[in-house]
RNA sequence: UCCUCCUUAGCUCAGUUGGUUAGAGCAUCUGACUGUUAAUCAGAGGGUCGUCUGUUCAAGUCAGACAGGGGGAGCCA
């Protein structure tokens, strides 16, 4: 029975007809007591019920308040007022569920992103974040479809990992053990051999690895899932549990790496102008909105779409950590020492840095490659033929305009010795990654992989400038609600 | 973790040099109106001023601690 109803983007499509339609939906509205703003999530677009003056008895007309669900059927018609083009002309209405008007806390008004984030059951009802997931939706469906196209096989890596070697962040560790009477050893360490794997374990920062492991077999995969970071950090861009894509492709080289990354931002980018432009339309008049209560230096200089559509017309800019050093040195926010930090050959470059060479120098999309390997993963291959202290790696960075890194990656280092020598240069045992060593012992072959994480490119693509309204429920430092 | 700003009605905010009964708009409720579009008009209710401790004759206002939130930084995706 329920199936039967029509949803309302596909009923604003239909043209006006005596027929019978069926619609169910959320009250978001309901003016003069006989227009009622119908919504079911389908769009942001409200269906106008329109409720006859005697149709419906007192004590009904008083349960259609704001956020009450409903049944209505009624007949498409033409509307007379001037919002809209269609209208449903209700025969019968029956409300499916009370929403008590004084309890309620959504109003037909503008909230703040941050009282909404207190109460993040009820934001989907919102016309930002009916938009924003709808688009995360697309987004994640869009990431299947892009490497299904190309072959890629989706690997599912372990969430509860016992690696604790990607040095990716801090991790969140997952016992059974009892915090009242630990079982000890006689040095008294903890005795993880009573834990319920056996071993101390802890919730995956990266699947990487393990999926390093997939592509030299099926020479190439990719992983979508939960990721976990237990740093302390509080800031607009960070998440302690956020959902990373990771590619990791064999017989693939830096070059390739960059091609393909590329590539798959702009097939996202993409296939979201194709599929919601109208959530897309919605968010950018939302934040050129939000652009004019700022003062005028620091407005964006371009809108949602606009920037949108630079990113897929225009190849991304590709330099290397070399070329970017110098171009900071030369630049004169540098020579007039604008610059917090100070910049040299070797820098982990700083946030401010980033944002100069996206934003202020190239405006539009850097891929950075060749960075020091002092700096970089242990897992990324050493490039040739590097000045003696000078040594680099095949690694690339991805920043992005307003977000910053957004993709992570590298060539990976194939040659079994190089890379043993490196981790022992690291203080990385050996044995314990003797599984991960062994794709290197056993038919190595030059493979290349990156880290996209997803929330990021959610924000990218809806213009949201906190992380945390990109996602369901965000998990940060402190709150763990829901 | 560091710097900085903020916390007053359901929401968004105002609140003067510390002073007696803490205000507005929206929302809610009651009534009017009935083709509305953030409906309109009239009226009403609604407050432990984040928490604690101090200073003072007197604290929303000053000081300290704590908690929560925003922005920035670090760490990173």
């Amino acid at each position: 029975m329920f199936n039967k109803r029509t949803k309302i983007k596909a009923l604003m499509a239909l043209e006006p007809s005596e027929q019978t339609i069926t619609v169910m939906g959320w009250v978001r509205s309901f003016r003069n007591n006989q227009f009622i703003a119908l919504n079911d999530g389908s769009t942001n677009n409200n269906l106008q019920v329109v409720v006859a003056l005697g149709l419906l008895d007192d004590a009904t007309l008083r349960r259609i308040t704001t956020g009450a669900s409903l049944k209505v059927i009624g007949e498409l018609v033409p509307s007379l007022g001037k919002g809209q083009k269609l209208e449903l002309k209700a025969t019968s209405l029956e409300v499916l569920g009370d929403s008590d008007a004084e309890k309620y806390p959504l109003q037909p008004k503008k909230h703040s992103l941050e009282f909404l984030r207190e109460i993040a059951h009820l934001r989907f009802r919102t016309n930002t974040f009916g938009s924003v997931f709808r688009l995360r939706h697309s987004l994640a469906f869009a990431v299947h479809q892009f490497f299904n196209e190309k072959g890629f096989i989706y690997l599912h890596t372990p969430i509860i990992t016992s690696s604790d070697a990607e040095g990716a962040g801090e991790m969140f560790r997952v016992t059974t053990l009892p915090f009242d009477a630990t079982p000890r050893n006689d040095n008294n360490s903890i005795n993880f051999k009573e834990d319920f794997f056996g071993k101390s374990t802890n919730l995956t920062v990266s699947g990487q690895l393990e999926g390093e492991l997939g592509a030299m077999a099926f020479s190439e995969i990719y992983t979508f899932g939960p990721t976990f970071r237990a740093e302390n950090s509080n800031t607009a861009r960070h998440l302690a549990e956020f959902w990373m894509i990771e590619p990791e492709m064999a017989f693939h080289d830096i070059e390739d790496n960059m091609n393909l990354a590329e590539e798959f931002i702009q097939y996202l980018i993409r296939y979201a102008m194709a599929h919601n432009m109208e959530d897309l339309e919605f968010l950018d008049a939302r934040l050129a909105e939000e652009e004019k209560q700022k003062p005028q230096n620091e407005r964006a200089e371009m809108g949602l779409i606009e920037k949108l559509k630079l990113v897929v017309d225009n190849q991304f800019e590709r330099i290397t950590y070399t070329e970017a050093i110098q171009i900071l040195l030369d630049s004169p926010h540098y020579k007039k020492k604008k610059f917090k930090y100070d910049v040299s050959w070797g820098i982990d470059m700083q946030s401010e840095h980033e944002r100069y060479l996206v934003e202020k120098h190239f405006k539009k999309p850097v891929i950075v490659t060749g960075y020091p390997a002092a700096i970089k993963a242990f897992y990324m291959r050493l490039n040739d033929g590097c000045e003696p202290g000078k040594e680099t790696v095949a690694a690339m960075d991805i920043l992005a305009p307003g977000i910053g890194e957004i993709v992570g990656g590298s060539q990976r280092e194939e040659r079994l010795e190089k890379l043993e020598a490196r981790m022992t240069a690291m203080h990385i045992p050996l044995e314990e990654m003797s599984w991960y060593l062994d794709t290197r012992r056993f038919g190595s072959v030059p493979h290349a992989g990156f880290g996209l994480g997803f929330e990021r490119m959610v924000q990218f693509v809806t213009g949201m400038t906190n992380i945390r309204d990109v996602i369901a429920f965000a998990r940060t430092p402190k709150n763990c609600e829901f």
